[in-house]
DNA sequence: CTCTATTTTCAGGATTGTCTGAAAATTGGA
DNA sequence: TCCAATTTTCAGACAATCCTGAAAATAGAG
């Protein structure tokens, strides 16, 4: 590897951490590689700093580009094509979470109503159907209050989530406020909130 | 596989999702059994269950109780342990999320600070330090605000969740009543935040 | 259109991770 | 204490994944 030693150590680490999220060892070092780096590089910069093949970068940038991740970037005069991050981590995060979601929990929560529709054969059908209505009823409001949230400007975001749990005051205060009938025992049933 | 169809489908699925979360497949699907099941399983249910040889079931009660996801029960009378999954599923999240977090995030934070702590050698150094303030900044956000979310009770996490980003609506209105100086420009800084 | 720099594909070797059966260790009861 | 049921360990078989070099494909300049 041929990288100052403050972007190797963090090259390695990153590369280390995909690998635990089931991201390809390489793709977390060649995304971190670029992440760091202060201008787009292209495939043979990325073959010097890691030290690995041309063709594993190749695939490498492939599946980044698969995932959105990268800004293609061209320079004039240069036939090879240049490859940078976001500049804004926010919006990598979000990609990240699109991403992911499209592949994994959208997939999912498909799989749980298909087998919810199913009428239960046995009693142990019928127990794990409920189960699997928890799970179901736990992840669409997880995904609903992602997909809220997503739509906030970065700004917004980080004021609410700098706020934590103390938004639960506020809200309570405003309950008080506005002393809405049937107030904090309220039930919360999927996309339904009182705002 | 010696299952209902319905489970069966269930314990296919999360396993496939497991291991594309770095979780050993076999591993996913122990728990998904034990997830379905109307009652806890010994080791040799879930060989029966899955298909697969005892061994590799020790093994995955064994990763499984290492992630605290396991409830250990004891039937009168039989030498053999039994295992369950907690009742609550949002207890199972949490665990899931807070053990995921010592493993990674928090590791990634120490190496993030350690690396924010040398003193740049070059120019390329000193722009992957503003990268890597920045992800530090990010992921010290969001685990402070999961620190401090974790803290409610179900029922109010879920009052938080359902509300999404109508909860900035609400800030605003109590922005606007109350008049604090410096309103909605206020910059967010690691735990500060007006209550 | 041709030429050449560059990228992509892919078969097979290298590596890593998973699974198993046999043997060892553990545990509760007698 | 010993015994038998049960659990755990672990070397090696097996499988999945990754990585590479060589060859094919692509794309821009002339």
């Amino acid at each position: 590897m041929n990288l100052p030693p403050l972007c190797e150590a963090f090259v390695l680490h990153f590369g280390e951490m995909g690998s635990r999220w089931g991201i390809n060892r390489t793709v977390g070092q060649i995304y971190a590689v670029l992440f760091v780096a202060e201008k787009p590089l292209c495939a043979d910069e990325i073959v010097e700093a890691l030290g690995i093949s041309r063709s594993n970068v190749s695939m490498g940038l492939k599946e980044l580009q698969n995932w959105n991740l990268l800004k293609p970037r061209h320079v004039q005069g240069d036939r090879r094509e240049f490859f940078g991050t976001p500049d804004d981590i926010y919006a990598i995060v979000r990609t990240l979470v699109d991403e992911r979601k499209k592949r994994e929990i959208d997939p999912t929560l498909t799989m749980l109503r298909e087998l919810l529709m199913q009428s239960p054969g046995s009693d142990a059908e019928r127990y794990a159907q409920a189960r699997l209505k928890d799970m179901h009823e736990l992840i669409d409001l997880m995904t609903g209050w992602y997909a809220d949230v997503q739509k906030l400007e970065t700004e917004r975001l980080i004021q609410l989530l700098s706020m934590g749990s103390k938004v639960v005051k506020v809200l309570e205060m405003k309950d008080r406020l506005f002393a809405l009938p049937g107030g904090k025992g309220r039930r919360a049933t999927s996309s339904q909130a009182g705002g």
